[in-house]
DNA sequence: GTCAGTGGGTTTGATTTCCGGACTCACCAA
DNA sequence: TTGGTGAGTCCGGAAATCAAACCCACTGAC
């Protein structure tokens, strides 16, 4: 890992990227926050659950929350932070219902209509996350794109050579 | 990872989820093809970016391109369905410069501007890539989503109570 | 008051995976 | 003949993963 590309996917997937770190946050942002509940639904061994939990506490993506007194117990709920990462899992959820499960997707998420709130027309609806460009709106194709490193010594297909 | 929420999320990182493997799709994806490319620029151990093509050719995100019969050598070269994880990897990038580098991106991606094109007005500008549900053309918030578990036995937060 | 149960972990010891470096093999060029 | 490149494979030690067992503070039921 040492000399690689530096590049914001790979710090953001040292941060999430180890298995079930995705999963715990699928999990909280689904409503299921507490450590039982992350054991059951993720599937990890709970040593390694509690260290990712360690984890995404310090890196502020999760807080834990107490719920009682006596006996102490607590809850992991998404910050700011951690809830900004569920346009991720929504968009890895798309590409797997689109390769992996076609015709019987595991989940469905429903988008709320914003009927006569400002902008809003549809009532509720199947969300279907797609990626665009928030400066001119329009979805994102692979060949408008042009990558520019900014460190000194990288160009977009490897190292400057010396 | 038994009897754990079925889901796409999961689905797709089983895939994609092992260290290196979207860093890989990334490199193919800024048009670094080649092994020992790959090699420099995610600093995978050339044992393990090995098994991790193996894997991403087996499951059909990249495909072996000859470009020299003698002697014989061939570059990595992204399907439909690697391309279309590139959404994915956007998000992540987008995530990373405003969470952890911020006000020094590594990277800046150019989208082309569409002028003269069918709905194209803005020239070429940087990417802001931002993720909107296609069915309303909403940018997707948490309290507007609803999760429905398509599997009998689990609800939004676990598996239903026997 | 004892006993089983719950929530949130930690400990243990065996298995896997990762890692960096050295090695291979086929070919080309000087 | 020597050196270099591209695309890996092989090696042995270090680190991470796993399932299962254990722990501890507390509670509520008998």
């Amino acid at each position: 890992m040492k000399d690689a590309r530096p590049c914001s996917i790979a710090d953001t997937l040292a941060l999430v990227g180890e298995k079930y770190s995705l999963l715990v946050l699928r999990e909280v942002s689904l409503g299921a926050t507490r450590f039982d509940q992350l054991v059951r639904n993720t599937g990890a061994p709970r040593d390694v659950l509690a260290t990712r939990l360690k984890r995404l506490v310090e890196a502020d993506l999760l807080e834990k929350v107490a719920y009682s007194e006596r006996p102490p117990r607590h809850e992991y709920r998404a910050t700011r932070a951690g809830r900004e990462l569920e346009p991720v899992l929504l968009t890895l959820m798309a590409w797997g219902d689109r390769h992996l499960n076609e015709g019987d997707r595991p989940m469905v998420i429903e988008h709320a209509g914003r009927r006569g709130r400002p902008g809003g027309s549809l009532g509720d609806h199947e969300l279907v996350p797609l990626v665009v460009c928030a400066q001119c709106g329009e979805e994102v194709h692979h060949d408008d794109l042009t990558a520019h490193p900014q460190v000194p010594g990288w160009t977009a297909t490897g190292p400057a050579k010396t």
